[in-house]
DNA sequence: ACCCCTGTTCGGCG
DNA sequence: CCGCCGAACAGGGG
């Protein structure tokens, strides 16, 4: 599930825990999602520490604990984050719990794609202060847009939006979304817009993560009727635009869908199909 | 049984 | 060195 707006619904999943303490961490250090933590260091640090406060931008979540210690969260295709009572036993899946006097924060992955991070110290962890601007920040602009694309220009389009250094927050569903809206062909090399598709894309891009923020944020919510969303997983779904057959295939190694009649001709150079 | 999947990382290659 | 691409990672669901 996870893409920017379901990542902060799950930030908000914890959110119940702030301001309380640590009293108990159980995790299967073992696994891949721990990679690069020295289980015990971890442990020693959280255990007794008091949950102050999260943030998520794009993928990824940051909660601060005092005395200092950064916990990181990515989700992978398959993590999630929930409560459940105090003394809870993980089950199978349950890759780290928190315990706290009234309740536990659990994290769970069933298919292991997702990664736990943890800093100790003051400072903000590199991890998080590197991130790139937000595609609803300011700091996203025409300009940073277009300088991003030149980057990587010879890349179909729809492979760039993936890219999180530059479209943070955006998966596999809203890179659809954002294309169909734009009217953009999928392989388009990204090198290859004119500045008129820029300016769609910039545009489409905000429109699309601001709407699923909104959405989705405080609860699992449905999106706009009118969105390529509700046809994508269709066997054989119709453009909401102009009812004409939607088109499926693979770019930059994901399932895509588009309109070949709004989205235009696949372009000569990229000749995808 | 077989195929598909909302994500990232890594090695090969141009 | 840079950047693109496919494979690999694991498990559950259709």
């Amino acid at each position: 599930m996870p893409e920017l707006a379901e990542v902060e619904y799950y930030r908000r999943q914890w959110t119940p825990g702030l301001g309380e303490k640590i009293t108990r961490v159980q995790l299967h250090a073992a696994k891949r999602i721990f990679r690069g933590i020295d289980p015990e260091t971890f442990v020693r640090r959280i255990s007794g520490a008091i949950l102050r406060e999260s943030e998520s931008h794009g993928k990824q979540m940051l909660f601060r604990f005092s005395p200092a210690a950064w916990l990181g969260v990515h989700l992978g295709m398959t993590g999630k984050l929930r409560v459940e009572p105090p003394h809870f036993t993980p089950g199978k899946h349950d890759h780290l719990a928190l315990g706290q006097r009234r309740r536990t924060l659990v994290f769970s992955d069933p298919r292991l794609f997702g990664r736990i991070r943890f800093h100790a110290g003051s400072d903000v962890p590199d991890w998080w202060a590197q991130r790139a601007h937000s595609v609803l920040s300011g700091g996203f602009t025409l300009g940073y847009l277009a300088a991003f694309l030149r980057r990587h220009g010879r890349a179909p389009i729809k492979a760039v939006l993936l890219l999180q250094n530059g479209f943070p927050g955006i998966g596999n569903w809203m890179a659809d979304e954002i294309l169909w809206q734009a009217s953009l062909h999928p392989a388009l090399p990204a090198g290859a817009l004119r500045p008129a598709g820029i300016k769609r894309l910039h545009q489409a891009t905000r429109f699309v993560a601001r709407t699923a923020m909104r959405r989705i944020t405080r609860k699992m919510d449905d999106l706009p009727d009118d969105w390529l969303f509700n046809e994508r997983w269709r066997k054989r779904g119709n453009c909401p635009r102009d009812q004409s057959p939607l088109k499926r295939t693979t770019i930059g190694g994901r399932t895509t869908v588009f309109c070949p009649r709004c989205q235009g001709k696949t372009p000569a150079r990229h000749p995808q199909e």
